[in-house]
DNA sequence: TAATAAAATTAGGTTAACCTAACTATTAAA
DNA sequence: TTTAATAGTTAGGTTAACCTAATTTTATTA
């Protein structure tokens, strides 16, 4: 028996581990991204653990088993299936899906999935350009690198996302930046590492570093100096 | 706060209401309708009692008081949205989209209702002949009675089903009985009020008393001597 | 390295939502 | 009208999911 919120903090184990991928999930980790305390994810880790679907300690942290991966997997990809199906079908912005997918990702229908991913053309990534697991759980390929990695020069397209905030998500919708625009980078600010940006519809953008780490890129031109 | 159980307890006793208008709500009744056990449901209504969602005494059983209607009426409104949804845009059929709707009615967005009540064009009553309740909580009027209780020889159009069981809807499906079919009384049983039946794409249809109770009708001849 | 801060853990408690068993009040049958 | 069945109620208990406060580890840092 799933229930949705041991489908939560499955997902949060995923995502955490999926983050940043040196360090270890932390009960402390858990805790602040889920909003409850330490000794709530404790006491859930212990019956995920007997579960088998996580394992635990002190220095290796949560990690999934592949029974847990699996769900975890599943989970994301009816989150991510129901954001585009939100944001295609039923003409929500970027910036809205994601609260009501955290809700719809818990509807326990396999042929209700289906059938919206078939009315949204199968696709392989969501609004915020983040890849849509397969049923067996595979990730689509995808390549990409922060914004704020770039050298002066550069020619890149927008393909995704690292953050998913409204306020972040409608800051770039007000600069006319969304998945798939192509950027260039006019020039770099040696001292607070700012861009320069401009687009096909717009020119001059000036962009902090710290938005700049949020947005991820491709370079365009095969052999750019980018690393 | 409205949990989706407090949701679904003050939709039982809405529906329990409405489904006999002469009998009072009683505790066992809505612990059968829920499937809990009736300490249960003393021990809910307590609260909503407390709440002021409904009142409670042995003798009148549990009423819905003016707030507690609203909520009820608005999971209910959710609910019959979903449905025409999942049948019009999703292409299920009426005998499987209760089920889904009854966990996407808990789904907390407004925004989503209004969206893919839009979608389906506003329409008045669900997949079922239910009707729809607008946001203030006022039905549409429908004149609907049990196809049991016409006579010999009354034409008269299906506007819903009292049941909604899947068993019930695929038996109807085969028999090609849908919404808004045509049927003519041609023969009532004597001895156990079973009926022969015909409509446009079907003749001599035998059908039992029970189910052509379920079966909600009205008849197209303005002066129809049915009752 | 000793002191301090932070993280992990344990202990003990609350609330919601269930349950069974036992008892009381009603209703229906004999 | 007594008896038996059914419905309503109370008492007491469980489990999941949360909490705070206290304690023990583990890291930092002075
Ligand atoms: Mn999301
Ligand atoms: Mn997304
Ligand atoms: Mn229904
Ligand atoms: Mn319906």
């Amino acid at each position: 028996m799933k229930t949705y919120r041991e489908e939560n903090y499955l997902k949060a184990v995923y995502q955490l581990a999926n983050h940043d991928k040196s360090k270890t999930v932390s009960p402390t980790d858990i805790a602040n991204w889920l909003e409850v305390k330490p000794p709530t994810v404790l006491e859930k880790l212990a019956i995920l653990v007997k579960k088998g679907y996580v394992t635990y300690n002190k220095f290796d942290g949560a990690k999934l088993t592949l029974t847990g991966k699996d769900i975890a997997l599943n989970i994301v990809r009816r989150h991510r299936i129901w954001e585009t199906y939100l944001y295609k079908e039923l003409k929500f912005s970027w910036s809205e899906v994601h609260e009501i997918a955290e809700q719809l990702e818990h509807i326990n229908s396999d042929k209700l999935i289906d059938r919206i991913y078939d009315v949204i053309g199968n696709p392989d990534f969501d609004p915020h350009g983040d890849p849509i697991p397969n049923k067996q759980g595979k990730l689509p390929k995808s390549d990409r690198r922060p914004l704020s990695q770039s050298i002066k020069g550069c020619k890149c397209v927008v393909l995704g996302v690292s953050e998913h905030s409204e306020v972040f998500l409608n800051y770039l919708t007000e600069l006319k930046i969304g998945l798939n625009d192509k950027l260039i980078v006019e020039q770099i600010n040696a001292y607070d590492d700012s861009l320069k940006l401009s687009t096909k519809t717009k020119e001059h953008i000036l962009m902090s570093a710290k938005a700049a780490q949020q947005i991820l890129v491709q370079c365009i031109k095969p052999n750019c100096a980018c690393k």
